[in-house]
DNA sequence: GTTCACGTAATTTTT
DNA sequence: TTACGTGAAC
C-alpha cells in the first residue's frame, strides 16, 4: 500500500519519521517545545494523503487557534505544491513561474485544502451543527434552528443577568452574574447538564446555579442562540443520542489529529471519542483499519486549567485507547519529540531546570541541538515605569549592535493584559513600532457589535438580545419604559420579542409615542431581509450601514471618533470580502460564525516589522529569537490567586516554562521592587520564585537603573530623549557597557547574605540561601527550607538569623 | 426619552 | 486609573 521513501519522511529525525509515517490506531506524541511539532503534523497529513491515499475529506484537524488552524493549512498546501511541482513539471517549486505556481496552487486547493476540516474545536463543531442542529432532541423539548447566533462573554452575561434579576428575582450584587456565568461554563466544559448540577451541588448557592443554569439554556433555545460551551456540549449530546448522525461523522472521519491535546477539556474528549470509536468504549475499540487518531501535546505546557482543561486526559490516552490493540499489533501508541530545535541550550536548562519542580507530569527533557548561546540576563527595576524602560533600553541595544534583528523578531511577554500599558508608553517615547496582541478584539468593537447585531438579527428574528443592542442605534426614540413594555408583553405571550416588535397592531397599542419609530424599524429589517437570499455577506453589511442610518448618523457627528468608526466599519466589508474569497458556500451564517470565533491573536500579521507585546497565554506555539519576560514578581507572577494552592502554583510555572520555551536566541527577564496596581497606590513586590528556580550560573544579574523619579523628570525632555535616539549608534552601546559596568564597580553593602549562607527563621526553621537577588536597599532572598520548599523573603523584614558554620 | 455626572469596583489567563 | 452602572436633571 505505502510507497518506500515517501518524502515527507526526508530530513525528519527517527522520532518525528515514527509519528508520521504511523498508520492505524492511536498514538500519543509527546511533543515538548520547539520538537517539530508542526512539522510532524503537516508531515503526518501529506504524507498520509499522498502516500496511504486517504481521501482528504475524511481527516479531521483540530488546533488550539484560528492562526494555528491557518498556519497548518498554508504550510501543509506548500508541502503538496513542491511535491507536486517536482511530479507534474519536473523542476523545483522555487524555479516555477508565478503563474505555474499560482496554478498549481489552485489545483491543491481545488483538490485537498478544501476537502480538509481543519480548525479550532469550536469552529469545526459550530460547522457541523449548521449541518444537523435541527435533529437535535433536548430532553426537555428545546429547540434550536441552523440560523442558531452565537453568542459570545458579554452576550452570554447579560442572559444570565436577565434571568438572575428578572426570573429569579434575586440580588445580582450577591449573587454576581459573571461568576454564575463561570460556574455554568465549568460545568458545561466538564460534559455536565443542569440535571448533573442538581445532583452534584450541595446547599442553597449551588442549588440556585444548577436553576440558573437550566433557566438560561431555556432561554438561549428561545433566542436560538447558542454560546460558546454548547458550540461543543450540543455536538456530545446530539452524537449521543442519534446513532445515524453518529455513523456518518464516525465514517466519515478517519483520521483525526489533535493539537495541544493537553488543552483539551472533558467536553472535547466525549467529542473526540464519540468520532473515534462511534460510541462505544475505547478500551475495547478494535477496528482501527484505516483509522487513527493522533493526538500531540505537552503536559508540561498545560496552561488552561482556568477553563476546564485537564491535562490528565492525555496522562491517560494510552490507557483510554486499545491498550489490547497495542499488545496484539505490537505496536507502540507513544512517541515522545524531545529534539529541541529552536533554543540555545542555556535558555533550555533553564527550563529543564524550573519545570522539574512540578510533581504532576510525564517525564520528558528537552534536548538541545543548538549552541550554548549567551546568558540570560535579569534586571531589576524600581517599578513598573522603570522596568518598562529597561525593557526598551535592551531592545534599542540589540536593535543597535546586531544588524541581523528586526523589531519583529522581538516580544515582550507578561502575565496579565494590564502589563501593557506602561511598556507602550515607553515603546510611543522612543518611536519603536509595536503591535499588542489579544487586546480589544476587532470584532468586539462597538460599532462593529452593532452591525453584526443587525446581520445576527436578519438571519435569526429570534435572537432578542441583538434585538435590543440595535432597536435604538442609531435613535429611533425608543425609550427603556417603552423596551420593558415590550418585552413583558412577549415574554407573557411566551413568544420572541421580534414577533411583538414587528407586529403593527401590538406596537400601537403598547408604544404611544415610540409607535413611530418602532414601526420605522420594523419595516427596516422586513425590507433588509428580503434582500438576504440575494446579496452576499459584504453587500448586506454595506446595505445594513446605508438603509439603517448608521453611516448617515456616524458622517453627520463628524469627530475624529466618528470617522475612526467609520473605518472600522468599511473594514469590516473588507473582513466579508475576505471571508467571501475564502470560502467555497459563502453565506451571511458562515461570516457571523467566523466573526464570532475569531480572536485578536489571529489577526496578527507577521510580516510587519514590530515588536509584540502580548500575555503569556497568547504566546503559546509561537517563537522569537528575542524575548523580554516583564513582572517576574511574587503575586503577579505567580498570580497571587496561585500562592497558596500548589497545583495553581504549578499551572503558573507551566506557564512560565511556555514563556521561556519561546525564546530562541536571547532571553531577558525583568522584575520590579515596586508596582502601581491600581490607581495610585504602590505596592511593594519581591522577585519570583521561578527565578530561584533557574540555575545561578545561567544567569546574568541586576543591572541597577535608574528608578521611576528619574524618568518622570525625563517626561519633560522628551524632545532630547528623541534627540539621543537620533544619534549614532555606539552612544547607546556605550550606555550599555556603563551599565553593566555600574553593577561590577558597586559591590553590595548588604554582603552578609551570600548564597549558600545557612540560616534560621523562627516560624520555617532552618534553611539554605540559594538565590540573592538585588542589593542594599532593595534585597531580596530565595531561601531553601527543610521541608517547607523555597521561600523568597526580605531579610529586612523577615525574622531570619545568619548561622555561622 | 435623552444626557450627563457621579460613585464604585476592578486585574489573571481565552475559544 | 478607567470603565461601567445608576440616578437625577433637562
Amino acid at each position: 500500500m505505502k510507497e518506500s521513501n515517501s518524502i515527507f519522511l526526508n530530513g525528519l529525525n527517527e522520532a518525528q519519521s515514527y509519528a508520521v509515517d504511523h498508520f492505524h490506531g492511536p498514538l500519543l506524541v509527546i511533543a515538548g517545545a520547539g520538537s517539530g511539532k508542526t512539522r510532524a503534523l503537516t508531515h503526518r497529513i501529506a504524507h498520509l494523503i499522498t502516500e496511504y491515499k486517504v481521501d482528504p475529506s475524511s481527516i479531521l484537524a483540530v488546533t488550539f487557534t484560528n492562526k494555528a488552524a491557518r498556519e497548518m493549512k498554508d504550510r501543509l498546501e506548500l508541502l503538496l505544491a513542491k511535491r507536486l511541482s517536482n511530479i507534474s513539471h519536473g523542476k523545483p517549486w522555487s524555479t516555477l513561474q508565478v503563474a505555474e505556481q499560482r496554478q498549481i496552487r489552485n489545483r491543491i486547493y481545488r483538490e485537498i485544502s478544501r476537502e480538509l476540516w481543519i480548525g479550532t474545536f469550536h469552529a469545526l463543531f459550530a460547522r457541523l451543527l449548521r449541518f444537523d442542529i435541527d435533529k437535535f432532541k433536548d430532553p426537555e423539548g428545546l429547540t434550536w434552528t441552523r440560523q442558531f447566533s452565537i453568542y459570545d462573554e458579554t452576550d452570554a452575561q447579560s442572559l444570565i443577568k436577565e434571568i438572575v434579576t428578572q426570573d429569579l428575582q434575586l440580588d445580582p450584587k450577591r449573587f454576581e452574574p459573571k461568576k454564575v456565568r463561570w460556574a455554568i461554563s465549568n460545568a458545561k466544559n466538564q460534559c455536565l447538564l443542569p440535571d448533573d448540577l442538581v445532583k452534584n451541588e450541595e446547599g442553597q448557592r449551588g442549588r440556585l446555579v444548577a436553576e440558573t443554569y437550566r433557566l438560561y439554556r431555556k432561554a438561549l433555545a428561545a433566542n436560538n442562540a447558542l454560546d460558546f460551551d454548547d458550540l461543543l456540549l450540543i455536538p456530545v449530546q446530539l452524537l449521543q443520542q442519534n446513532e445515524r448522525i453518529r455513523s456518518y461523522w464516525h465514517n466519515r472521519f478517519k483520521h483525526i489529529l489533535v493539537d495541544e491535546y493537553q488543552d483539551t477539556n472533558w467536553t472535547q474528549y466525549e467529542l473526540i471519542k464519540l468520532l473515534v470509536t462511534n460510541g462505544k468504549e475505547p478500551s475495547s475499540f478494535e477496528n482501527w483499519n484505516n483509522r487513527s487518531v493522533f493526538v500531540v501535546g505537552d503536559a508540561d505546557q498545560s496552561i488552561y486549567s482556568f477553563r476546564a482543561a485537564d491535562f490528565r486526559i492525555l496522562m491517560g490516552f494510552q490507557k483510554d485507547f486499545g491498550k489490547e490493540n497495542q499488545d496484539n499489533k505490537n505496536e507502540s501508541t507513544l512517541v515522545k519529540l524531545e529534539e529541541n530545535y529552536r533554543s540555545t541550550s542555556t535558555i533550555l536548562d533553564a527550563a529543564n531546570s524550573l519545570i522539574s519542580n512540578n510533581k504532576e507530569r510525564i517525564d520528558k527533557i528537552l534536548r538541545a541541538t543548538r549552541g550554548e548561546g549567551e546568558p540570560i540576563k535579569l534586571t531589576r527595576c524600581d517599578d513598573e515605569i522603570a522596568e518598562a524602560e529597561a525593557v526598551i533600553h535592551r531592545l534599542r541595544i540589540l536593535d543597535a549592535s546586531n544588524p541581523e534583528l528586526n523589531w519583529g523578531d522581538m516580544a515582550i511577554l507578561y502575565r496579565t493584559n494590564a502589563q501593557s500599558r506602561a511598556i507602550e508608553d515607553s515603546l510611543v517615547r522612543w518611536s519603536i513600532p509595536y503591535i499588542v496582541v489579544g487586546g480589544l478584539r476587532f470584532y468586539d468593537r462597538r460599532e462593529i457589535k452593532d452591525l453584526l447585531a443587525y446581520l445576527r438579527l436578519l438571519i435569526n428574528p429570534s435572537d432578542s438580545i441583538s434585538l435590543l443592542r440595535v432597536l435604538n442605534v442609531p435613535k429611533r426614540g425608543i425609550g427603556k419604559t417603552t423596551v420593558q413594555r415590550l418585552s413583558d408583553a412577549a415574554s407573557q405571550l411566551k413568544i420572541p420579542l421580534w414577533e411583538v416588535v414587528s407586529d403593527p397592531e401590538a406596537v400601537r397599542s403598547l408604544a404611544g409615542r415610540s409607535a413611530k419609530g418602532l414601526l420605522i424599524f420594523s419595516e427596516l429589517i422586513n425590507e433588509l431581509q428580503s434582500h438576504l437570499l440575494s446579496s452576499s455577506p459584504a453587500e448586506l453589511v454595506q446595505l445594513v450601514l446605508e438603509k439603517s442610518g448608521y453611516l448617515s448618523e456616524l458622517i453627520a457627528t463628524g469627530t475624529d471618533e466618528a470617522e475612526e468608526r467609520r473605518r472600522n466599519l468599511q473594514e469590516l466589508v473588507n473582513a466579508a470580502l475576505q471571508y467571501q474569497e475564502e470560502s467555497e458556500d459563502a453565506n451571511l451564517e458562515g461570516f457571523l460564525s467566523t466573526a464570532a470565533l475569531s480572536s485578536d491573536a489571529d489577526n496578527k500579521d507577521t510580516a510587519s516589522n514590530r515588536v509584540t507585546l502580548m500575555t503569556l497565554h497568547s504566546s503559546k506555539g509561537l517563537e522569537f529569537p528575542v524575548v523580554c519576560l516583564v513582572g517576574m514578581e511574587q503575586g503577579l507572577f505567580p498570580s497571587y490567586r496561585s500562592l497558596d494552592d500548589p497545583s495553581s502554583l504549578e499551572e503558573e510555572r507551566r506557564l512560565c516554562y511556555v514563556g521561556l520555551t519561546r525564546a530562541k536566541e536571547k532571553l531577558f527577564l525583568f522584575h520590579a521592587t515596586e508596582r502601581r496596581m491600581w490607581g495610585g497606590m504602590r505596592e511593594p513586590s519581591i522577585a519570583s520564585i521561578f527565578l530561584s528556580e533557574i540555575p545561578e550560573e545561567l544567569v546574568q544579574g541586576d543591572i541597577p537603573l535608574s528608578g521611576g523619579t528619574t524618568l518622570r523628570r525625563e517626561k519633560n525632555l522628551d524632545r532630547l530623549t528623541r534627540i539621543d535616539r537620533q544619534e549614532n549608534k555606539r552612544s547607546i552601546l556605550n550606555e550599555a557597557e556603563n551599565g553593566v559596568r555600574r553593577k561590577y564597580s558597586g559591590p553590595s553593602p548588604g554582603k552578609k547574605w551570600s548564597v549558600n549562607d545557612k540560616v534560621e527563621h523562627s516560624s520555617f526553621g532552618e534553611g539554605k540561601i540559594t538565590h540573592v537577588f538585588g542589593s542594599g536597599e532593595k534585597i531580596s532572598l530565595a531561601i531553601k527550607f527543610a521541608g517547607m520548599g523555597t521561600k523568597i523573603l526580605d531579610p529586612r523584614l523577615a525574622p531570619l538569623k545568619l548561622i555561622d558554620e
